[in-house]
DNA sequence: ACCTGAACACCGTTCAAGT
DNA sequence: ACCTGAACACCGTTCAAGT
């Protein structure tokens, strides 16, 4: 006689989602099977029903919050026909979801965390950095560009959630000054392309 | 009767560091107090004569990571008078630094991770980018320039490690592209400043 | 004064037994 | 077919007893 089924997948991941965000990944509360467990109402060995283990709930954790990230960047970047300002504007809706969830956020961009998200799900979070690069840049550069503009983002939000400026002064105003830095060099370069060069390229080695 | 002391601080924090890279910080192998006690040739209570707990022994570690980091950082900036090849130099030590000691870096600056760093080894590790950043954007900039790079510099770096790079492409001429590009738009900044303005900044909101 | 075995609380996970 | 209590291995940490 089948007993009737008294979680889901995705009620477990929700919980996880929200745990992960009020407790902590680690920590003495933080995200635990029993307190998942505890959450969508069931015992804990239970859990192993819809979930592999712990290490996959945390991936799948971390998959939802790209996918949740990506659709914000879209969603920003999509309002904007000018892709300086499309560039702006994307930034800032990665910082504010930043600061909506820190812990996720973090997590998802904790160097050596090893879950393996979903590659759909970040090609969906990073086309529209992309788009914005090549208009900016030029297709020749928009790769090495949107490398540049996502690496400076992460790491200008993960340091901020780590209260890692710690020099006092704005930092409002130095993200601003970051996203005014990037959009002016990778218009620079757009132009260096067409013809008018500047002396700007750092000698290589 | 005293019992001779069998170890010290600094062996169990050596061990912590060589365990944390060869076997991680929470995986099955580990950075656990047994594996640190084996190596240094207590008994795992032992341990807790010489560090508060775990969360402390892991602080420790990172904070000679910092302090590591730092001497790097100085020391190749020290060797070019340029600031712009110093900020190359500069950069480039970060990344070696960082594929020398991945797990040690990515702990460092992981998001959440609330190590309490000595700010005496934070302060060494970034002067050097500072004043760099000084040269290049001015006084008035350099609080802000120096963010801009080394969010940039710890993003690109990260996301390394994570191998978050996943569109192909040549991943040392990012690196190289990205140098290049803060160079120019720090530069640039200072230019500005100095009465030549150039159509670079973005419109903020 | 430092070291240790024993013990405790906690956690992820498995599994046989229930329905 | 799903759920559960019981159990296991493992981990951080404490502490009384040894020297």
């Amino acid at each position: 006689m089948p007993t009737p089924e008294r979680t889901s997948r995705d009620a477990i991941v929700d919980a996880g989602r929200d745990l992960l965000e009020t407790q902590g990944l680690e920590g003495l509360r933080g995200l635990t099977m029993q307190a998942v467990a505890d959450r969508v109402g069931v015992r804990a060995p239970s859990l192993y029903k819809r979930v592999r283990n712990r290490r996959e709930l945390v991936a799948l954790i971390a998959d939802a919050t790209v996918r949740e990230l990506g659709a914000r960047l879209d969603a920003a970047a999509a309002g904007e026909p000018d892709p300086r300002r499309a560039l702006a504007a994307l930034a800032r809706a990665a910082r504010s979801f930043a600061r909506e969830r820190p812990v996720a956020f973090g997590l998802v961009f904790t160097p050596g965390a090893d879950l393996d998200l979903d590659p759909e799900s970040l090609a969906r979070a990073s086309a529209a950095v992309i788009r914005i690069a090549a208009e900016l840049a030029g297709d020749d550069h928009a790769l090495d560009a949107a490398r540049t503009v996502t690496a400076w983002l992460n790491g200008f939000v993960g340091m901020e959630l780590s209260g890692a400026f710690r020099l006092g002064g704005d930092v409002d105003r130095a993200f601003e000054f970051g996203i005014a830095s990037l959009t002016g060099a990778l218009t620079l370069r757009r132009r260096e392309e067409s013809g008018a060069p500047l002396a700007i390229s750092v000698s290589e080695h």
